[in-house]
DNA sequence: ACGGTGACGAGAT
DNA sequence: TATCTCGCCACCG
């Protein structure tokens, strides 16, 4: 099990309709000091039709900085399809929909 | 093996 | 939560 594939793991443990910090992943899987690399997972996500990647956003509830292929657009319009509404464009409001963890 | 890279985070300003 | 800096460390060639 790579560093990864945890990281894919625990993103299919996000519950619908919530979401959850690249530095909370890294802290569930033990490695509290990885957010960088679990956002650089992400990216590199093998297989989006399975993994909710879409539920994984910065610590102030901004979604991912880089904007290659339009998938911040993507992404805020499948967090809307669980229900969860914004604060702008691109911002939720963390302290409502934050993932409480295992 | 080694170094560049990066969808981050915390602290300073 | 504006902007900058720096530490972080798995992955890949």
């Amino acid at each position: 099990m790579t560093f990864f594939e945890e990281v894919y793991e625990m993103c299919k443990k996000i519950p619908k309709g919530k979401v959850a910090t690249y530095g909370q992943i890294a802290f569930l899987i033990g490695k509290p000091r990885c957010a960088r690399q679990v956002g650089w997972a992400l990216s590199s996500c093998p297989d989006p039709k399975n993994i909710p990647w879409h539920r994984v956003l910065n610590r102030f509830g901004k979604l991912h900085q880089s904007d290659v292929l339009g998938n911040m657009h993507i992404q805020r319009d499948l967090l809307k399809e669980e229900g969860i509404s914004f604060i702008d464009d691109f911002t939720i409001d963390l302290k409502y929909y934050l993932w409480e963890g295992l």
